[in-house]
DNA sequence: TCTGATAATGTCAGTCACTGACATACATAG
DNA sequence: CTATGTATGTCAGTGACTGACATTATCAGA
């Protein structure tokens, strides 16, 4: 019975990732990443709230981070603006976690229980975003419109530096929030 | 065992919203929500997916609305203003769907778990709208960041139209565009 | 009206995600 | 070396969901 405290946690994910990878995500039991692991089942559910929340550990550390780049942001910018910022803060994370990330991300991608769990993550990072955008001032309807603009932009910048990370993500991101400005120029 | 075919998903539904309102989502079980609509929890699972499912039913009226409204717009409209018309096609039928909407939205925004479901659909709805405008000449990238930009003003209007109905969803959905416009000009 | 094909429902057994309760092993302060 | 708190193991249980098979309703055609 190792006791490496957050060790475990790691082990299990890694565990968790190999398996979904392996044989899938629906073919893989919640007993079979613990052992994989060195514990028990009942071990796994103590760390992780669910057979998903395992692949997502890194929206914890996110908020913080997003958090103070938005309370960090000058007075007086725009909310996209400050949004902008926010997301360039996060690059040094992503980077770190990209070898993690990279296969993760591909298990998502094929399996619908996952994406829909992705998904609840993305909405309630935004959620985060326009709050703390209504922190700054920006009324709430208006806060919430531009987290969710902003987040389509990231999205954007996120899928191409996944692509080709040979330039940094905040290239992509001035490109996202462009492209962004862009159609809004065009019309509706 | 009655026959009645169709109008057995709409017990279904008419019971699960009923028992989700008076006890909680996580306190119904399938069970009991077939019970009252006098069918088997074998049954209720032929015709839902899963116990949220059985909130969701609009979504696939919806697609084949949004799919013909996006081929229907003008050629050569920007990608914004062919999405303010799709979503605009949707208002009869939100409008009829009103009375079990309303309830509904409730239940799902104090039920995690239906919420999550909720970000899925409306995460899928957006992949539809992204495809539709592809095939209308929009490149891939552009066609998902316009989409859910898009549907972020949408989520501007429908929130505003169903605070307030007075007004035709058309109208918020005019402001919710404007809106859109309006924080991309004061820039990122 | 009868009959057979088709589709919907019922029944049953089983797997697995997840939880609460309680026992046990570990770590560390003192 | 011991007390104490915390992580883990064990066990039993609930409930979502599925596959297989039996049964019943519907309806077209003889």
């Amino acid at each position: 019975m190792p006791r490496n405290k957050d060790a475990l946690r790691g082990r299990l994910q890694q565990a968790a990732l190999e398996l979904y990878r392996e044989r899938g995500y629906e073919q893989t039991t919640a007993a079979e990443i613990a052992a994989r692991a060195g514990v028990t089942e009942r071990t796994f559910f103590r760390h992780f709230a669910d057979k998903r929340e395992v692949l997502f550990d890194e929206d914890p550390r996110l908020r913080p981070i997003l958090t103070a780049a938005v309370a960090a942001a000058p007075a007086g910018s725009a909310p996209l603006a400050v949004l902008f910022h926010a997301f360039a803060s996060i690059e040094p994370l992503l980077q770190d976690n990209r070898a993690f990330t990279e296969p993760r991300q591909a298990v998502i991608a094929s399996t619908p229980a996952l994406r829909e769990r992705a998904e609840a993550k993305s909405a309630s990072l935004t959620a985060l975003l326009a709050v703390e955008l209504q922190r700054r001032g920006v009324p709430e309807k208006q806060a919430l419109l531009a987290a969710r603009a902003g987040m389509a932009a990231f999205g954007h910048a996120a899928q191409s530096w996944f692509e080709n990370p040979s330039v940094g993500l905040r290239v992509y991101l001035e490109r996202g929030f462009d492209a962004l400005g862009e159609l809004a120029r065009r019309g509706s």
